[in-house]
DNA sequence: ACCCAGGGTCATA
DNA sequence: TATGACCATGGG
């Protein structure tokens, strides 16, 4: 009895501190609240969320559904499949992911390593240090893809950054933005505990939260934490 | 017509 | 180590 139960309200459920300030646990709390079990990562088993990690690389996940389709429907979603395939026919069903040409050597190279590695099952023997230096060193595979598969595929206690977590935590005051990757992660993963139910919720939650409300342009009018956001705008009727 | 999206690599300085 | 160019489609 050490994980999932007693995670759930032993630490500081952080509502705003007296100062008015969230924390980074009590943001999830409101994020929860508001939006519920986000169900996380979409789709089946740990190879489509590995390609799902790839080709959503800076790219809206709608457009990723439909070369996952395009896979999907030439029976071409298979680590075998994709290391035969022709680079400029894998490319032709990567085409509405965008960045297609790159994503395709990204793939394969990934599906390469899979294989060498033994598969999923082998790699799944690895503890998360060593399953995550290696992922690093795939070609295409950057830190925050490799911590959504670490997350996502393997089930690992291991945070996502991603820009929506920089965007929506330096609004917050939390953080500065631009710190270095393992900087912000590590913070997040102390500061949360390692449990990857937790981080997997949340992730899920930031991006919701970051893409519908915390945008570019954020909607703080709707936003279930401008009250503890020191970067609310007002929605002012005139001029100020 | 423009801006944006669930990054990473590579070339410079 | 740090910044910039580049990759490319589809939706708002």
């Amino acid at each position: 009895m050490r994980g999932a139960a007693t995670a759930r309200k032993k630490r500081t459920v952080g509502r705003p501190k007296p100062d008015g300030h969230l924390t980074i646990p009590g943001v999830y709390h409101r994020l929860f609240a508001a939006n519920g079990h986000q169900h996380w990562w979409p789709g089946d088993g740990a190879f489509e969320i590995m390609v799902g990690a790839v080709l959503t690389q800076n790219t809206a996940w709608t457009n990723v559904e439909k070369a996952i389709a395009n896979l999907k429907r030439a029976k071409a979603l298979s680590p075998e499949a994709i290391v035969k395939a022709h680079p400029r026919r894998l490319a032709a069903w990567l085409r509405p992911s965008g960045y297609f040409n790159i994503k395709a050597k990204r793939l394969k190279a990934m599906c390469r390593w899979l294989m060498q590695q033994g598969g999923v099952r082998k790699l799944a023997k690895l503890n998360t240090h060593d399953l995550r230096h290696t992922l690093l060193n795939v070609h295409g595979i950057g830190p925050e893809t490799a911590d959504d598969i670490l997350l996502y595929a393997f089930n690992r206690p291991v945070f996502v950054i991603d820009a929506y977590t920089r965007r929506i935590f330096a609004r917050l005051g939390l953080i500065a933005g631009d710190e270095p990757y393992e900087t912000l992660r590590n913070r997040f993963e102390d500061e949360l505990g390692f449990s990857a139910p937790l981080f997997n919720e949340y992730h899920a939650l930031i991006v919701i939260h970051g893409k519908d409300v915390c945008k570019k342009r954020p909607l703080c009018g709707s936003c279930c934490l401008a009250d503890g956001c020191p970067s609310t705008v007002s929605r002012k009727p005139a001029g100020d």
